[in-house]
DNA sequence: GCGACAG
DNA sequence: ATCTTGTCGC
């Protein structure tokens, strides 16, 4: 079993002890081929239930159609610990991930990137999972320091972490709260946000994270099933 | 010890 | 994240 195939069933310091280790497998690169398809990432769940529903959505990066979606119901077993979201939403995720029977070039996912206290957030986490092209796209801040930037659709400031920068502050709509993207692994911070653009029309957030949410909630409302809530 | 803290 | 109605501002 590689380093990036590892147990998920971990304890708290454990899985920081993991996450200290597989930073050293992180690849800022530049892409290495050209993206045609681009997936969202999303997991929904009820009010103190582990029941998790987890979807991906496919959208084709030129007309931002979708083009498949995979969405599944299972547990989680993990608590949401603040830095360790990815032990508990990346094992739906994987599942979904089977599921998929068109598989997207690169992943945006509902998290951060190295935007992380260890650089490991969800999107490099299962970058390194999957080793693909990941981007994290948060809504705000987990760690790090920033000024906003302008008051216009496309302005952007750097997120550091004391001389380093881990990601980027990005205002995607005029008058709205920015989002923070960063690399998640095998892409550049350049590439990160030159992805991310092309997927964001009139809303703050980028279509792939819209299209993703809308799935997995409409899922969660509709199911009734072995796992659902009574 | 205190405050911060993705989803 | 989820629970929830109206309301302030562009």
């Amino acid at each position: 079993m590689s380093i990036a195939n590892h147990s998920w069933d971990l304890s708290i310091p454990e899985a920081i002890a993991l996450q200290k280790e597989l930073r050293t497998q992180i690849q800022l690169t530049r892409l290495d081929k050209e993206i045609r398809y681009v997936a969202g990432t999303d997991i929904s769940f009820n009010k103190f239930s582990d029941t998790v529903y987890a979807g991906i959505v496919v959208l084709d990066l030129t007309t931002l159609q979708e083009v498949a979606r995979s969405i599944v119901v299972t547990e989680t077993h993990f608590p949401y610990v603040p830095g360790l979201l990815s032990f508990r939403e990346i094992p739906a995720l994987l599942q979904a991930w089977e599921q998929l029977t068109f598989k997207p070039d690169l992943l945006i996912v509902d998290g951060h990137g190295i935007a992380h206290p260890r650089r490991l957030g969800i999107a490099t986490h299962l970058g390194l999972a999957l080793d693909m092209p990941t981007i994290g796209c948060g809504k705000s801040r987990l760690t790090g320091t920033y000024t906003l930037p302008d008051n216009e659709p496309g302005s952007t400031s750097p997120l550091w972490d004391r001389q380093d920068q881990i990601g980027i502050v990005l205002r995607s709509k005029r008058n709205t709260l920015p989002l923070f993207i960063s690399p998640g692994h095998k892409i550049t911070f350049a590439e990160s946000v030159t992805i991310v653009q092309k997927c964001i029309t009139k809303y703050r957030l980028p279509e792939t994270t819209r299209k993703v949410h809308d799935a997995v909630n409409a899922l969660r409302i509709a199911y009734k099933g072995p796992a659902s809530p009574a």
